[in-house]
DNA sequence: CTTATAATTGAGTGAAATACTCGGGAAAGA
DNA sequence: TCTTTCCCGAGTATTTCACTCAATTATAAG
């Protein structure tokens, strides 16, 4: 697994998602304009999460995504790993010596299997439910969004972009070397 | 902070030179042909690690690096914050707001931030003279490197470059957007 | 002093992934 | 039919990663 933007988004919007499903489904249109995603990107995002059956979609006017099951049966874990598209996990693949040493396994493998294995643990830990929890009781509305203001309804304050993955973890898996 | 191979190449040639340093400076060449990693390349991750006092340097021959601090006072987390330069690791940064939403915070702010925090305290676990214990144990050879095939000193089997990330992990910091 | 060794520095490079956009299409309700 | 909304594949710009190359400085041995 690995943890990107594209994972930010996604979790992001399945929590906006989450909290306004109760009344019908939500379309994307309505999470792009409240998170400030592109339109486009978050199709592509719920094209994966919708394969993962994360979501579930309705199509035509009054459509829109709602959850594939229960929020407190979706992980953080679950959303990464359905954009993120997991890989290998355990890294250096089983049989191939990935280091100058003579034995079997490279002198870090252990360590980054296990490491792996805790943040999966931890993100798997962590159901949507639990985070829709914390918005509400930090007191999000979940009525319309926080309408634009009106006279420039798009300030001239250009999105500043963020190309780049800008990653605080990002840890080798496919470990050819 | 984050991890990519950079900080897995750094973690492997530090254990490298912790099992080895007893008889003085480690050369990176010895480094490199051990652990089959560039020396340029290494010349890179040690000019990091010095300026980070993880390591000494002894110019000349007969030169090479010794650790900068005992190998229990150094943690992979350490390691990895000094190759890849650690970036600021709450993202989106103290003032701004960072969603559509109105409240200060944005909606996975405390989750990235909690996940941060975890592994760094995983990673602040685990020290480098622990590592080497258990390479120890396992039973590498720490005198001289397994040395290459006589003949064809140079295997024709080129090594498989890995130019990508290949990453695992990897989660965004500054949360611009 | 000379020479070889080894660290030190800085600039540069190719490939690949990330973070998007674009345009057309297909289902479904009004 | 017309609009809304999902659906999907292709394309693109920027960045980072992973790594090389060339030149320089410091030190020890001869």
């Amino acid at each position: 697994m690995r943890l990107t933007t594209k994972g930010r988004f996604a979790v992001t919007a399945m929590i906006d998602l989450a909290l306004r499903e109760h009344a019908g489904p939500v379309a994307l249109a309505a999470i792009s304009a409240r998170q400030q995603i592109s339109l486009s990107y978050l199709e592509q995002l719920f094209g994966k999460l919708r394969r993962h059956e994360l979501v579930e979609s309705t199509r035509g006017p009054g459509g829109g995504y709602s959850l594939g099951r229960k929020a407190e049966d979706i992980t953080v874990a679950d959303i990464i790993v359905a954009v993120d598209e997991a890989i290998d996990a355990t890294g250096c693949g089983g049989g191939e010596n990935c280091m100058g040493d003579d034995t079997g396994r490279c002198m870090t493998h252990d360590l980054w299997a296990s490491l792996n294995a805790k943040m999966l643990e931890y993100l798997n830990s962590i159901s949507l439910k639990s985070l829709v929890a914390d918005q509400l009781a930090r007191g999000v509305s979940i009525e319309e969004a926080p309408v634009k203001r009106a006279i420039s309804s798009q300030p001239v304050v250009k999105p500043i972009k963020v190309t780049a993955p800008n990653s605080v973890f990002a840890l080798g898996s496919v470990f050819t070397k």
